[in-house]
DNA sequence: CACCGCATGTAACGTGTTACATGATTCA
DNA sequence: TGAATCATGTAACACGTTACATGCGGTG
């Protein structure tokens, strides 16, 4: 849902081909999230078979990558696209955090060490953080620092969220372990 | 890739089949991530083709749903099972955030207002913020808790992400809304 | 009898990934 | 000449969702 949209909105500033989405997709996001040129043309391909997007063919002998295809809104398009700006994202069931259910798992299994799968997952999340820090420094547009930004701030949270479960899981008597 | 380790690690407690690895799932996660159960089946097809589970077909002339078909780890099951207790969650290019695109393209599209995107979806998020929180206090164990936690800190950190990001664009001068 | 719970699956589809394949041009 | 960039696609696969289909047994 994220690239057919990101996608559209692109195409609603400007008609462009698959491969210029790419590169304004991947530079809207500060390159933070590389986006692979397949998907671009699937995506575009169903956008086109739904009626949200026409495009044409371009046969100008100028240049490498002469038979460029150039996608452009149509009404109903730009109708679908305003509907998604102005409906709220809504947290689905299908993200599932990893992370959750496998410190879950950990601690409802007697075999895994529960402490030590949180240890390692935050040491790996702290690396991630500076990491990110030193990207953010790098941003060199405000839409780029506020994709980072994102990403940090969760991270943050997946940090406090792991030492909140250390804590409880620490005070928890060691029979519950199995129930 | 949740599905498939949080299936493996029910597993590791204890054999099992399908329906009842659904239950024990929901049960684990707290009822939070409600689990599709024909995923359950295509998930245990694709763990015992790739060898790190086994199933016998169990016909005991007892009760309903008489013909279950019992999953149990191998031991590489168990090895993978552990690697991935060992190694923490990377988070994925694929875990873009459709929330982060649709602010971003708000900001880079002079004919949509940003400010009433982010306010719509705060307003969304807030909302969603205090039904987790009547959801959290009926939670019957640590674990489903713990769940809960882990989805109000995220949506938390999203909300704090709208303020920051509604801040940096107020401050913004007009003329880089389109470039 | 009709519905619910238990138990197993399949089919179709959307989304995403990796990898492969084709062709032209530009630059070292 | 050979590699990088521009430009288009396809194929195979993993994962997830919804919906459909089957069959038994107990309960209202």
């Amino acid at each position: 849902m994220s690239i057919r949209y990101g996608l559209l909105a692109l195409l609603g500033r400007d008609p462009m081909y698959g491969y210029q989405l790419r590169t304004a997709f991947e530079s809207a996001t500060g390159a933070t999230w590389p986006l692979n040129i397949g998907q671009v043309y699937t995506t575009l391909q169903r956008l086109e078979r739904d009626g949200l997007v026409t495009s044409t063919v371009e046969t100008d002998g100028s240049g490498p990558g002469d038979d460029r295809r150039r996608y452009r809104l149509t009404d109903s398009g730009e109708k679908d696209l305003d509907r998604w700006f102005a409906s709220p994202v809504v947290r689905q069931a299908s993200s599932r955090s990893e992370l959750v259910i496998k410190v879950v798992m950990a601690s409802a299994l007697p075999r895994v060490d529960a402490r030590a799968v949180i240890d390692a997952q935050r040491a790996a999340s702290m690396l991630e953080l500076q990491a990110l820090t030193r990207a953010k420094a790098s941003a060199d547009d405000l839409e780029a620092a506020l994709v980072i930004d994102s990403v940090i701030f969760h991270a943050e949270a997946e940090i406090r969220w792991l030492d909140h479960c250390e804590a409880l899981l620490a005070r928890r008597p060691r029979e519950e372990h199995h129930e």
